[in-house]
RNA sequence: GCGGGCGUGGCGGAAUUGGCAGACGCGCUAGACUUAGGAUCUAGUGUCAACGACGUGGGGGUUCAAGUCCCUUCGCCCGCACCA
């Protein structure tokens, strides 16, 4: 036997896969389809992290074994390459992002090919590359053109220190999270994508795709869908306040009403109130606040009252005052709200704090001490024509009432905001829109795309907010694509999830220049069969790319409502300590240390047994000597192998029962029990110290997607044909599986207290029969009577007695 | 506060979904081979007052039988955060 030189050995063979192309998948084929998908990864300037591993080794375990299984497989790798940490990087280093881009890719690559994935690298796609992004661009004007891109005016987080705009991830606990100095909120004119007007069809739609549930849970919450009414209310100023509310029934336990600060009805009615100057400062207080600040003071309710305007409760005619307060969010619902105290928690701490009234309309708790927000078992009270009804009916009563009197209707609320799609930084995708002075926003011909970021040597923020690319007078003025007219480029740039949004479609047919992917190469190959991805991806790429799928199914582009028929999700990798890997912590494991020390295929096993795929595990170096241990072990069988076409007497049940439950773990995506199954064999084998040809394949080809290297090269040590990569995976026999006969415990009143051996299968008087017959059974049944008896098939005995 | 999840040996984790708790691996103990062992092999390894009893965060319940179902309670992790 040769030493397993796992460094030669997993070079040979990556090299063989690459020269032979055997992992590429092909468009046209009379195998049947199956797209397996990873979340391509944003190729930073660290390098791969062992998390990146965990995902990647799964998918490929998959499409390795459905390749074995006949499937012609599409597993495709790229690059996510727009972002700001390559900016950061490129500002400070003075090297463009560009080559810092090609840079990481070219490292990024060499460590996943280190690993032996069996990506089709002929298929690999780029988000930067202008050949790519002119179809990011293209699905840009396309929502342009469909009405679902739009500008706003719109209050952006704005650090003060770096005259920047910060998305809200950028912003960590109220402070600018690269300087920690303040962030305000400035007004600016965004780009906007209206992902709200998909918002139902975003939650309809995920009965017909199988996510793991906690995926669909966390989208809808995040849609977050309320059904309730829109009231208006008449004020002593002549003027309508529409407000929303789900709890119409409750209309009579109105006692006040709220709008929020940023509410136009202020400045209409400025003459009319007499603390106008109040409310105007209250107003400028909640606006220099951060969403944070203003959520970070929940406890404590602030407001004015506003004097000089009161509301007028449609349904008593009773006059209620007007609060202004910033728990009333303009952006949600009508920017107001009827407040009642009674049922509402917050209006109930609002009330307590002001000193206003609180008026019972669902008797079922204690209003004295709390709100009672019941509405399962509550009954209306003091509600006139409600009073009696269940919450459910009054609901239904009222939104009737209200119709009639044509002052509201029934109405459904989202969470869902529109997509805040403007950047203003340089290494994105150019919005590709001019703004002509006599033509306004004009967006530019399909024919001139991609519209290429121009090459400069300086791409810092600007003092002003704008994008750096404002500064570059070559790419900002222009013609207009309408009158020919001077005109003026936008300069924003797309955020990092434009790319990654659609890049799934582009795998199908990534060398297309006529359109982002053929209809054939679409229809053959979506939607993806199988994703997985992080949960950090489930509300935003997870949604938006959803979203732009739903268009270009809306507009033809694509033949499938939704983009991924199957979505799992893998837990993080986490440090030895059990806390997430980071530079500051110390833990940060490299992943080119692991194949360096253990190889390629330890560090796939290692990876797949270090727990539950869906939990978070902690790294544990130790662990992974226990993967060697089983390589090193499966390469010490090819010395005890004897001649045999058939399984070996002595292991053929063994092995039937272990092609079984490799195969199902692997659908389960329990890796971690499909490993152990294995190890379990080769422990058999050693017991029974034999081993056959047969024996020895059928190991190799089921263990071949978890440690393709080692496999490969028995296979060709064996003599076995061809790649093993290739090689059917085996098949078992049920019959194979079942023992002849079953060890199985007896229990005395659910105490174990014998085992017997029954035949497989045994009805209920053979089994009993045979437990009676056992030494300690006998006797101790003879200490008692028996009450009752109890044969699970194949499983126990159990037997009831009395004393 | 709301939503989701978790709690099993010294550690990572198994348990056919109500049927022998602790598979598999790590670690540990003893032995073998060794100049050597952080290599390899063999045996052992939940706890205890040990032919038995106890044991899946705590308490209660349903059942012939509960890690698994129900009630209650404690603790931890993740996501969202005044959404009317």
């Amino acid at each position: 036997m040769k030493n397993y030189d796992y460094k030669q050995i997993e070079k040979k063979w990556q090299d063989k896969w690459e020269e032979s192309g055997i992992f590429h998948a092909e468009n046209k084929s009379e195998k049947p389809g199956f797209y397996a998908l990873v979340e391509f990864p944003y190729p930073s300037g660290q390098g791969l992290h062992v998390g990146h591993p965990r995902s990647y080794t799964a998918l490929d375990i998959i499409s390795r074994k459905r390749r074995k299984q006949g499937y012609n497989v599409l597993y495709p790798m790229g690059w996510d390459a727009f972002g700001l940490p390559t900016e950061n990087f490129a500002i400070k280093n003075h090297i463009h992002p560009e080559i810092v881009t090609a840079n990481n890719i070219a490292r990024f690559k060499e460590q996943l090919k280190s690993l032996g994935f069996s990506f089709d690298w002929s298929r690999e796609i780029n988000t930067t590359d202008p050949e790519y992004y002119k179809w990011t661009q293209w699905i840009f004007l396309k929502l342009l053109e469909k009405g679902l891109a739009y500008k706003k005016e719109m209050a952006v987080n704005w650090c003060t220190s770096c005259k920047c705009v910060l998305a809200n991830e950028e912003v960590v606990g109220g402070v600018c999270e690269r300087c920690g100095s303040e962030v305000v909120r400035k007004v600016k004119s965004q780009w906007m994508l209206k992902i709200t007007e998909y918002a139902q069809r975003l939650i309809d739609d995920l009965d017909e795709v199988d996510y793991i549930e906690r995926v669909k849970i966390q989208q809808k919450n995040w849609i977050g869908r309320s059904t309730g009414a829109q009231v208006n209310f008449n004020s002593t100023a002549g003027d309508i306040i529409t407000i929303y509310t789900t709890r119409p029934d409750t209309l009579f336990g109105a006692t006040y009403m709220v709008i929020s600060p940023e509410h136009p009805l202020i400045d209409k009615w400025a003459d009319k109130l007499s603390n106008i100057d109040d409310i105007m400062a209250y107003r400028e207080e909640a606006c220099r606040k951060s969403d944070f600040e203003r959520a970070e003071v929940a406890k404590d309710k602030t407001g004015v009252c506003l004097k000089g305007v009161e509301a007028i409760n449609p349904v008593n005619g009773k006059q209620i005052p007007i609060f202004v307060s910033d728990y009333v969010l303009m952006s949600y619902g009508t920017g107001a709200i009827m407040a009642v105290p009674a049922h509402d928690t917050r209006d109930y701490e609002f009330a307590k704090t002001f000193n206003l009234p609180i008026i019972e309309v669902v008797a079922g708790g204690d209003i004295e001490k709390e709100a009672f927000t019941d509405c399962e078992t509550g009954v209306m009270v003091n509600s006139d024509f409600l009073t009696g009804l269940s919450v459910e009916d009054a609901k239904v009563k009222i939104i009737d009432w209200l119709k009639e009197k044509d002052i509201g209707f029934e109405k459904v609320n989202y969470k869902l905001r529109d997509w805040v799609f403007s950047r203003q930084r340089y290494w994105g995708e150019p919005i590709p829109v001019v703004f002509c002075e006599k033509c306004g926003c004009v967006p530019i011909p399909e024919s001139e795309l991609p519209l290429k970021l121009p090459m400069v040597d300086s791409y810092e923020p600007t003092d002003t907010g704008e994008s750096p690319l404002a500064k570059i007078d070559s790419f900002v003025n222009t013609t207009c694509p309408c009158c020919g007219g001077p005109a003026k480029r936008e300069t924003d740039t797309m955020p990092q999830w434009a790319g990654s949004s659609w890049y799934f479609l582009r795998y199908t047919d990534p060398n297309n220049s006529e359109v982002l992917a053929s209809k054939e190469a679409l229809d053959y190959w979506t939607p993806v069969n199988w994703y997985n991805g992080g949960m950090e991806h489930t509300t935003l790429h997870l949604l938006y790319s959803r979203f732009w799928h739903k268009f270009l199914y809306d507009i033809g582009v694509v033949p499938t409502k939704e983009p991924y028929a199957r979505r799992t999700s893998h837990g993080m990798i986490l440090g030895e300590n059990g806390e997430k890997m980071s530079k500051s912590r110390g833990n940060v494991v490299n992943p080119d240390d692991v194949v360096n020390d253990y190889g390629a295929d330890t560090m796939r096993m290692y990876e797949m047994f270090i727990g539950d795929f869906e939990k978070s595990a902690p790294w544990s170096t130790n662990s992974i000597k226990g993967c060697r241990r089983f390589i090193d072990r499966v390469w010490g069988l090819q010395d005890i192998v004897v001649d045999g076409d058939t399984y070996s007497k002595a292991l053929e049940k063994t092995i039937h029962r272990t092609i079984k439950k490799v195969g199902e773990d692997i659908e389960d995506m329990k890796f971690n029990t499909a490993i152990a199954a294995m190890m379990a064999l080769i422990n058999e084998i050693d017991k029974v110290k034999s081993l056959n040809k047969a024996d020895f394949k059928a190991l190799l080809s089921m263990l071949n997607p978890f440690a393709p290297h080692i496999t490969e090269e028995l296979w060709e040590t064996m003599g076995f044909e061809g790649f093993c990569s290739l090689a059917d995976f085996p098949t078992y026999d049920e019959a194979m599986c079942k023992d002849d006969e079953l060890e199985i415990p007896v229990q005395i009143n659910g105490k174990l207290r014998s085992r017997i051996v029954i035949p497989n299968g045994a009805d209920q008087a053979t089994a009993l029969d045979i437990a009676k017959k056992d030494e300690k059974i006998a006797y101790e049944l003879s200490n008692g009577t028996v009450v009752k008896e109890i044969y699970i098939p194949n499983k126990l005995v159990n037997i009831v007695i009395k004393k």
